[in-house]
DNA sequence: ATTATTGTACGAATATCTTCGTAGCTAATG
DNA sequence: CATTAGCTACGAAGATATTCGTACAATAAT
C-alpha cells in the first residue's frame, strides 16, 4: 500500500482542499495566509511539489491551474493515526483512545455517538 | 508550556528509554539496530543532540555515559495527540477516537476498559 | 608495555523541508 | 499598443534532520 506521509505544511494545504474542494493556488494561499505568514510563491511551490508526490491532482487546461486532493481525508487520517498508535502508543489503540478521551472535554452528543459505536463493535466481535 | 517535539528517530530512542529506564548509548543502539540499520556513532550523535535539546538527561560521572528521558511518556503522548487532534482531526477528539476504534480490533478487555472510562467521564460531566 | 577495544566529541556530507527571488508568459487595463 | 497585474516554472538559499568518518582518550587484553 502506498504510504501517505504529508509534512506539516502539506497537511495544512490538504485540509483546505478537503474542506473547500478544488481550488486555485490563490484561493489556498489566501486562506493559508490568514493564519500563516508566507509568500504566494511559497504556497505555489509547495503545491507543485505535492503534485509531483501525487498528493494533489491538477487541471492545467486554463492558465490558472486548479488543484484538488489526490488522497482522501479518510485514508490519510487512518494512516497517520495508525502510525501514531504504533510509534507513540506501543500499538495499543485503546491506550490512545483513553488518553484522547481523558484530555479533551467532549460534548454529550459526541460521547453518546462513541458509546453507540462501541456497542456496535462489540456486537460485531461477538459473532 | 514547553513544546515537546521529538522527531521520528528521537521518538524511537525515547521509547526505548521509557521502557528500559536509564541506558548507555551502547544499550540503546543494540536495541535500535535490531530493527534499524544505522551505525553506532549515529545513535550517539542523536542522543547527544537530544541532550542539547533537553529531551534527555545524562550522567557523565563514569566514562560511559548513562542517558535517561528528560520528558515523560505521558506528557509527550498528550502533546503529540493534541497536535494530531488539531491538525488532522479538525480539533475533534471524538472523531479521532471513533476512527481509532473502527480500525484496530481491540480486545474485549480493552473495550470494557474504555466503556468504564466513558461512564466515568459522563458521570463527572453531569455534575 | 604494546595492542585492541570501547567510548566521546565533533565536523561534515547528505537528505529533506521550507522559503523566496527572478524570469518569462498571458491576460487585462489604460 | 504599452503598461500593469497575475500566473507558472525554476533555481537556490536557509533550516532542520540524519548519517557517518575520524580523531582522540580511557580501559581491557595479550
Amino acid at each position: 500500500m502506498k504510504q501517505i506521509k504529508p509534512t506539516e505544511s502539506e497537511l495544512e494545504i490538504l485540509s483546505i482542499l478537503w474542506e473547500k474542494g478544488p481550488c486555485t493556488v490563490r484561493e489556498v494561499h489566501d486562506i493559508l495566509s490568514a493564519t500563516k505568514d508566507a509568500g504566494y510563491t511559497t504556497t505555489l511551490k509547495l503545491m507543485q511539489i505535492m503534485h509531483d508526490k501525487e498528493l494533489l491532482e491538477r487541471d492545467t487546461s486554463s492558465k490558472t491551474h486548479v488543484y484538488k486532493a489526490a488522497v482522501s481525508q479518510e485514508k490519510t487520517r487512518q494512516q497517520l493515526l495508525n502510525k501514531m498508535i504504533d510509534t507513540v502508543f506501543g500499538g495499543s489503540a485503546s491506550s490512545l483512545v483513553m488518553q484522547a478521551l481523558g484530555q479533551h472535554r467532549s460534548s454529550d452528543a459526541e460521547l453518546e455517538k462513541i458509546r453507540e459505536y462501541l456497542a456496535e463493535i462489540e456486537k460485531q466481535q461477538k459473532r
